[in-house]
RNA sequence: GCCUGGGUGGCGGAACAGGUAGACGCAAGGGACUUAAAAUCCCUUGAGGCUUGACCUCGUGCGGGUUCAAUUCCCGCCCCAGGCACCA
């Protein structure tokens, strides 16, 4: 054994190992159990980040725990391979998002390697390979055929100077986030998935994932965003040709229709132009939609944004009161939501209050609130609380609450309306005009319209000989290579489709593909999935929360109505782990700086380039940016693996925020060596020691024993139960202390055997940890198979048994005194013990007892 | 505004089921080894008090409450972080 702890050669030796001997291979086996183990897979932007390594660090102890606990561990790992910072960096760099992809994920993998991930490299996939998107495309037509994939016309963000459509995400202010350019609504045909068919049975399942953190369930709760109400029909007083003679609106508070006393159409509703038609407010109304179209939906969308709108001359009829209600077009009515038609009760809704305010429209109170009278002239803001019905015709008097049933009801007997309910989720909108995505696989003809790919045609691949144009437009559609085909029906010349997916949709599968990566039958062999799925546990950050765990959850709705897997729900249990923070470090002159443009510590600290005094700020999460980052190569190179999962792990529990500390990374170090040197120094003595019997073992040994017990209990729960690796660790860390102060002595009545037990029990509970230290360890006690192959230790509860107890005196609820008892002691004996404690009597003094309350082996409260 | 988390020493964090608050680590201070430094090892370390003890008082964001006993349960508030947000 060497002297001194050096991951340098230790690290490269069981990486080398564990790829020779393919430890981390693996297939499906009826006989053992399965534990599918998955973090969420990369976007190769180029080299990991201290995000990727606490992220895949907390999985794979997951992994190598489940592993030595005889479970047959499915932990693959690949790539998130398409979308468009690869084609930004082509563009840049004058190449091919290919290479630049291709290049990425070898480097990427070879850091992942370096990390000591326990993955089975043999299923690593990356999305971008036709292998791949040929199976999204074969489900894609799948959908086609069932309608669950469908083309319409919808308003999306639009850049014209990056000549492509912008994800909410993408837009910011309502300037894009590239170019800075102002981002309007741009009417465009585009592709859809029917989300919202599985609105209800998403919602539903929420509940049943006790497995999931709530927070993410709420989230999904209220992304969906299930509200129940109403639609009502007003009745308009002119029709224009071709319409419906009604607007259809939907509302929570049908309690309120009586109070209704105009309406509001979204800019975007197709009706607005066709009432301002002949009645003089046409140009008023037209400036206003087009003033509106340059607005995007999050400008629209910000607070304190205010309300206005124009009347387009048209009045539509309150059919409970028969009163004439102007129509106007209102940027706070969206065309998203509900039917893009709103009633507005001005008493009762603060918005409709401040937009009648503005224009003059009248209020009319019609929930009172107890003991109280409002008055539509004189109030100041809307009363949107529960009440009684006032000015409502026969539901007078009644609570709203009933009368929103009740109102429902007779909506419902004279054919003006019905109850329903509305979700705020909208379909997902998977077309993108991006080259560097999977195509989808359709063709436009002529004749015969829109045709659906033959499925041995498949993959409809993208082009590698592709120029990208300059400012992100999509080639495609300009490469005839690629539009020209023959329709699927008829055979005549037609025009491919030229959007390809949003990348949302090769990740909402994967999980799936790496039962079987290789399978060329279909999108994953089903003894395979079957086997597999669903994943046991899943873990990444919790910015997916929402768009890909709800995407999953819907895919794999898709795929069992299709009869392709049995399950319903992907993931059984869900980590979200937290963000990964530093401080933020700015020079006044040259703005944030990076960690290596900091000379200094403390108070000390200076810019290299201009030495003067350098600002800290807040802890934040780390981004370029912020230039807030710590590159791990670094940590890799100055510490190794080991000790960077092993500050990963211990300086907090996984879901909260790590705070970055070089200090932490130190102490982790440190703590690896002090094992090391443990090892070193009583190598030889316990090496061939074998076989004791714990009751011949002497005070000092015998503590050990037990406390190689306590700690194998409380490692194996805070993995199994919490996940919480740092408490964990500290417990080994208290053993390995312990054991720091065990002078060898002589080998008698089984020291050495004793000590030897201790070691093995530190290795194997740091193995998941820090696997590689934990391997050379391991071999130096005599193993010649990986700790791996090692079943997980198991505590004997024998063992932990004290002869004597430590008893706490309290008098009145204050700690007064302890002592210890023999163990066998009953509660008689402890409290009579208790009562003769000398500081515990100075406080008994004199008063009467009233009281004893003694607590099973830990504490006596005596009440004076 | 609504929905989630979270407020514990100088810092990161412990306390599993109401029962010894501050495990473990970091930082700081003192000491040992060394010509010296690094590394390592040992000791001290929530605040305050004095009678320096097996001592006392206070102390888990703030104010109440339940209980023999509250960081833990209940009610009201304050602050911080994240998510959603003109959703009718």
């Amino acid at each position: 054994m060497e002297e001194r702890y050096d991951p340098k050669t230790v690290e490269p030796k069981w990486q080398g190992f564990w790829d020779e001997t393919r430890l981390f291979a693996v297939s499906e086996d009826p006989e053992k159990e399965k534990y599918y183990l998955l973090e969420m897979f990369p976007y190769p932007s180029g080299k990991i980040h201290m995000g990727h390594v606490r992220n895949y660090t907390i999985g794979d102890v997951v992994a190598r725990y489940k592993k030595m606990r005889g479970f047959n561990v499915l932990h693959p790992m690949g790539w998130d391979a398409f979308g468009m910072p690869a084609e930004n960096a082509a563009i840049a760099n004058d190449s091919h998002p290919a290479t630049w992809t291709y290049e990425n994920i070898d480097y990427m993998r070879g850091q992942l390697k370096k990390m000591g991930f326990s993955y089975d490299w043999e299923r690593e996939l990356a999305t971008c390979r036709p292998e791949y998107y040929r199976w999204e495309q074969w489900l894609f037509l799948k959908m086609y055929e069932k309608g669950m994939a469908y083309r319409k016309e919808s308003y999306v963000n639009w850049c014209e100077s990056c000549q492509t459509v912008l994800a909410n995400e993408q837009v910011e202010a309502g300037l894009c986030w590239r170019c800075g350019e102002q981002v309007r609504q741009k009417k465009l045909r585009q592709w859809f998935f029917r989300i919202t068919d599985y609105a209800e049975d998403l919602l539903q399942y929420c509940d049943q994932l006790p497995g999931w953190p709530e927070k993410v369930t709420t989230m999904q709760k209220n992304w969906i965003g299930k509200s129940i109400g109403a639609k009502i029909r007003f009745p308009l007083e002119q029709v224009p040709d071709g319409y419906e003679d009604a607007i259809t609106v939907f509302t929570t508070r049908q309690d309120t229709l009586f109070g209704a006393t105009f309406m509001c159409l979204a800019p975007e509703h197709p009706l607005v132009p066709e009432l301002a038609r002949g009645t003089g407010q046409e140009k008023a109304v037209s400036e206003f939609i087009d003033r509106m179209g340059l607005q995007d939906r999050s400008t629209r969308g910000l607070e304190k944004y205010e309300k206005e709108g124009v009347f387009t001359g048209a009045y539509c009829i309150n059919p409970m009161t028969k009163a004439r209600m102007p129509i106007y077009t209102a940027n706070f009515a969206l065309m998203e939501y509900g039917t893009g038609a709103v009633m507005s009760v001005p008493a009762h809704d603060q918005r409709d209050f401040d937009f009648a305010r503005k224009y003059d429209l009248p209020i009319i109170v019609v929930v009172q609130p107890p003991g109280e009278k409002l008055d539509g002239k004189s109030m100041t803001q809307a009363y949107a609380e529960p009440g009684i019905m006032v000015n409502s015709g026969e539901f007078e008097g009644m609570s709203n609450e009933d009368a929103k049933e009740a109102i429902a009801d007779h909506l419902k007997k004279n054919d003006l309306g019905e109850k329903t309910v509305n979700y705020r989720l909208r379909d997902w909108g998977i077309s993108r005009q991006r080259y560097w995505g999977a195509p989808i696989p359709m063709v436009h003809c002529d004749d015969c319209g829109i045709v659906g790919a033959r499925e041995e045609d498949l993959p409809i691949l993208l082009p590698e000989d592709a120029d990208l144009l300059e400012g992100g437009k999509s080639p495609l559609p300009s490469m005839e290579s690629f539009t020209r085909t023959e329709c699927p029906q008829c055979g005549k010349p037609a025009r491919r489709e030229t959007d390809t997916m949003d990348t949302f949709v090769e990740s909402s599968w994967y999980f799936e593909r790496y039962c079987s990566p290789r399978y060329e039958e279909g999108m994953f062999k089903k003894e395979a999935a079957d086997y597999w799925m669903p994943v046991d546990q899943y873990i990444g950050g919790v910015e997916h929360a929402i768009l890909h765990l709800l995407y999953s959850r819907y895919f794999t709705r898709v795929l069992n109505d299709l009869g392709l897997v049995k399950y319903k729900e992907p993931f059984t249990r869900l980590l979200t782990q937290g963000m990964v923070c530093k401080e933020t470090m700015a020079c006044p002159d040259h703005k944030f700086l990076f960690p290596d443009e900091v000379q200094g510590t403390g108070e000390e600290r200076t810019c290299v380039r201009c030495g003067k005094p350098v600002a800290v700020g807040r802890v934040e999460k780390m981004s370029k940016s912020k230039k807030n980052v710590i590159d791990p190569n670094i940590l890799l190179d100055q510490y190794g693996a080991d000790t960077t999962r092993l500050f990963c792990l211990f300086a907090a529990p996984p879901e909260r925020d790590l705070e970055w500390s070089e200090q932490g990374v130190e102490g982790g170090h440190r703590f690896l060596n002090r094992v090391w040197r443990l090892f070193y120094n009583w190598c030889d003595l316990i090496k061939g020691a074998s076989g004791f019997d714990p009751k011949e073992l002497d005070e000092e040994m015998t503590k050990v024993y037990r406390k190689s017990h306590e700690t194998i209990k409380r490692v194996s729960t805070d993995i199994e139960e919490r996940f919480h690796f740092n408490t964990a660790i500290s417990a080994v860390m208290e053993l390995v202390n312990e054991m720091q102060g065990i002078e060898p002595g002589k080998d008698v009545r089984g020291r050495a055997a004793c000590i030897r037990f201790a070691m093995e029990t530190v290795v194997l509970l740091l193995s998941p940890m820090v696997p590689h230290f934990a391997e050379e360890l391991w071999q130096t006690l005599g193993h010649h198979h990986s700790v791996l192959l090692a079943p997980w230790p198991t505590h004997d509860e024998s063992a932990l048994v004290k002869d004597e107890l430590l008893i706490v005196v309290q008098v009145n609820g204050k700690l007064r005194g302890r002592f210890t008892i023999p163990a066998e002691a009953d509660d008689a004996a402890i409290k009579e013990r208790a009562l003769a404690d000398e500081n515990a009597l100075k406080f008994i003094e004199g008063k009467p007892i009233k009281k004893v309350i003694v607590v099973k082996k830990k504490l006596v409260n005596i009440v004076v």
